[in-house]
RNA sequence: GGAGACGUGGCAGAGUGGUUGAAUGCGGACGCCUCGAAAGCGUCUGUACUCGUAAGGGUACCGGGGGUUCGAAUCCUCCCGUCUCCGCCA
């Protein structure tokens, strides 16, 4: 979320940022409220501040068995007012709170100003599309006639929507997992994380899945908890709450989770195969870092999620999101999206968000910085993740870009160590 | 799931109704001492909100919420968490 303070003495931009969403929210009830709070704020301190003192002036007298019955009656309503007015500050604090959590972060002025998708920039475009002499199948096709995944019992078992992979694809998926986080873990510098699968609401607020996307998760009613939809919550929030030492940033993280999303309000739209699923594997990289890095930061986490499609050889390109695309917590946001030949269409695999301090003020994740002048405070550190990257989609582009004419489909070579160093994946 | 114990500052650990934002120790910062260092001595060392140009002032916070009281870290209550024992279990 943003702080109110900023809000408060920048109004404006706050405005241009929300505007330039394509959003519309009013501002102004949120700041009357604000004064009001700080006016009643401030009468209530007051207030506090006479009741400590006639108290413990109460105290003295009763010690020395004086009488103090008229400074207790006094008192007495002075509490009643307090628990008035205090009563008051928590409703509209509640309020402000509730506001501040549905405002969206500020675009960071490098990105384009579009209220909708089609402000967009490709920013990179890197290997070659494949070309085929042949037709080329898409990848439920390809699938169904190697009998690696086995949509219908799939749907059998669980519902639209959900996967079943078989022999070389259950493998298939195995070994990209391992891939990537060999990759992150052994060349990027990142620790390797295995968090929960379920998260409190907590967790889920501090991240900004919520309160505003409660509809697009998984929640288990009894207990009020979460099927998370991205690794980025469970390891965003390893550090909720804490006062992060300055020498240990930058944190760089890496976790595997399977990925659950219900995908409200999509049917009908992208829901073929395996480019739109309930479930679906992702290898995460997560970033706590001091704010002065954070940009740097996250083109160096790009060019790591870009590493894996490099080295899988798959041809891809980098947009940079606009004002109306972004998400609601990031200031900044890369796509990395595949091609796939087969569908003759990108797919996105990976989203690489600077959020600034955006969560971490969501979070409470701090860190002290080492000033040199003698009064260290703290300061709220800047979060980034990315997909490196989600799993489903980068297995069509594999199925379609590594096709044969035969039905088969060649294993790229960076993947056959994890693959017993098979070439290809046959029918039968 | 049942029974019991506990939850205080970066850590350890006092404190059971009235100068307690909180003793003491450790850790940390600065200063003195020293050629330098250690030891020793001295001073300082939580977070947030708010008022103020500032200096500085005020308020809140002892797991979280609610309550009793003129006054709560301290009493009551609910919730959460940790530990121990039992049960169950991959």
């Amino acid at each position: 979320m943003l702080d109110i303070k900023f809000i408060r003495e920048n109004p404006d931009i706050v405005k241009k940022s929300i505007s330039d969403r394509g959003l519309e929210l009013n501002l102004d009830e949120l700041l009357t409220m604000d004064e009001e709070r700080r006016k009643l704020l401030n009468e209530v301190d007051e207030l506090k501040h006479t009741k400590n003192i006639v108290s413990d002036e109460v105290g003295k007298l009763l010690n020395e068995k004086k009488d103090a019955k008229d400074k207790i009656s006094k008192m007495k309503v002075v509490s009643q007012k307090i628990d008035e007015i205090d009563k008051k500050v928590d409703g509209i604090g509640e309020k402000i709170t509730k506001i501040l959590y549905i405002i969206p972060n500020i675009p960071h002025s490098s990105i384009p100003v579009c209220k909708d998708p089609s402000g967009n920039k490709v920013v990179k475009e890197w290997g070659k599309k494949p070309v085929f002499d042949f037709k080329p199948r898409d990848h439920m096709e390809l699938a169904a006639n190697l009998d690696i995944i086995d949509f219908p019992r799939a749907t059998k078992i669980s519902g639209g929507g959900f996967v079943l992979y078989k022999k070389a694809g259950a493998r298939l998926e195995r070994a990209l997992i391992n891939f990537m986080l060999d990759l992150h873990t052994k060349k990027h510098g990142y620790t390797e994380i295995f968090p929960p699968f379920l998260v409190n609401r907590q967790s889920m607020t501090g991240t900004g899945q919520l309160p505003k996307l409660e509809e697009d998760m998984y929640r288990l009613k009894d207990d009020d908890l979460f099927l998370v939809p991205t690794a980025e919550v469970p390891v965003t929030n390893i550090f909720r709450d804490e006062i992060l030492k300055e020498e240990d940033l930058p944190i760089y993280y890496t976790a595997y989770t399977a990925c659950f999303r219900r995908e409200a309000g999509s049917y009908g739209k992208d829901t073929k195969g395996l480019s739109r699923v309930h479930q679906f594997d992702k290898v995460e990289l997560v970033k706590f870092v001091k704010p002065e890095t954070s940009y740097d930061e996250l083109e160096k986490l790009r060019a790591d999620a870009e590493e894996v499609l490099q080295l899988l050889g798959l041809s891809y390109r980098v947009v940079m999101l606009c004002t109306g695309d972004i998400s609601f917590a990031a200031s900044k946001c890369y796509d990395l999206e595949l091609w796939a030949e087969g569908s003759g269409r990108y797919f996105e695999v990976s989203s690489c968000s600077n959020f600034e301090d955006f969560q971490a003020r969501r979070a409470n994740i701090k860190y002290r910085p080492q000033t040199t002048d003698h009064r260290p405070s703290t300061r709220y550190i800047h979060t980034l993740n990315g997909s490196g990257v989600a799993l489903a989609r980068l297995v069509i582009a594999i199925l379609e870009t590594y096709q044969e004419k035969d039905g088969s489909v060649i294993i790229p070579e960076a993947l056959r160590p994890y693959m017993d160093y098979q070439e290809r994946i046959k029918a039968g």
